[in-house]
DNA sequence: TATTTTACTTATCAAATGATAACATAAAGG
DNA sequence: CCTTTATGTTATCATTTGATAAGTAAAATA
């Protein structure tokens, strides 16, 4: 298999599941956070308890604006920062219940938007849908 | 299957394509144009030949915004726009050479990283991850 | 031919995000 | 203990992106 022909095909791909994930996205996101704040959201969600510091990285956000919106979250009651009392200079970040709900009914209307697209899966299909994603998660988006 | 969890497992993978898309484009994009610039001309180098309000529509843009950067695209000689002699009101967006040669250079540092992080793939691997994204695309994100 | 619609442009303002310098404080290492 | 390093904060400014109003000209339509 000719490589460039390869990369062109990934490159497509994640074209398409970018311009997917803003149809998804269309008035999913509440309007009293950002873009940039939902990610941040959903970082967390999925990830239980986090510093600011891994928020910055695996987001790519600088280290004082990754402080700036999680201050902005804290401000708005959505996530709560607790200080690691092993290492004093951290602190330890996760969603308030408010947040949790917040992100449970986005998610919520999200998948909404989903379903009305995907249209009815059966269950082999989305056993085929789930192991495709394995594969692409274990061999190119790890 | 239950379809929350398959959602679930949705969203968790388009969160790992947005972080990796990320780690792909560092240090590849031209530092010339913008994020948002780039998605432009990426459009318009798979699509050939484009009118404005298609660059607006499908990578949701505003007519306004979407026309303020071809045109700065445009001051960079990056895209060509020629009037459409059937419908003077349209004008068709196209890359000019040095565009090309720009979207050729930046798809060239995005593949040496691609290399770089997927490490060499066997053709049984290359054709497994193919097919899985050609499901995905048919199932999921079209 | 007069009116309406379509495609686009220009201008302006607001909001979101990025970049950087300066600072504070805790922990680690000599 | 004293210096260095790591983690984070605050403040400030620039850039990018989004939103909206107003205008132009070509095409479609009544």
């Amino acid at each position: 298999m000719n490589k460039n022909i390869f990369f062109q095909a990934i490159i497509s791909f994640i074209g398409n599941v970018h311009a997917n994930t803003h149809s998804l996205m269309k008035d999913a996101r509440s309007n009293e956070i950002t873009p940039q704040q939902h990610s941040i959201l959903e970082y967390v969600f999925f990830s239980k308890a986090v510093t600011t510091s891994q928020v910055a990285d695996c987001l790519n956000i600088s280290l004082p604006n990754a402080s700036r919106e999680l201050k902005k979250l804290s401000r708005l009651k959505l996530i709560v920062k607790e200080i690691d009392e092993k290492d004093r200079r951290k602190s330890t970040i996760s969603l308030s219940e408010q947040g949790k709900n917040l992100m449970l009914h986005t998610f919520e209307r999200i998948q909404k938007n989903f379903w009305e697209q995907a249209g009815p899966l059966s269950e082999d299909e989305m056993q085929l849908i789930t192991s495709s994603m394995k594969v692409l998660e274990t061999k190119v988006f790890f």
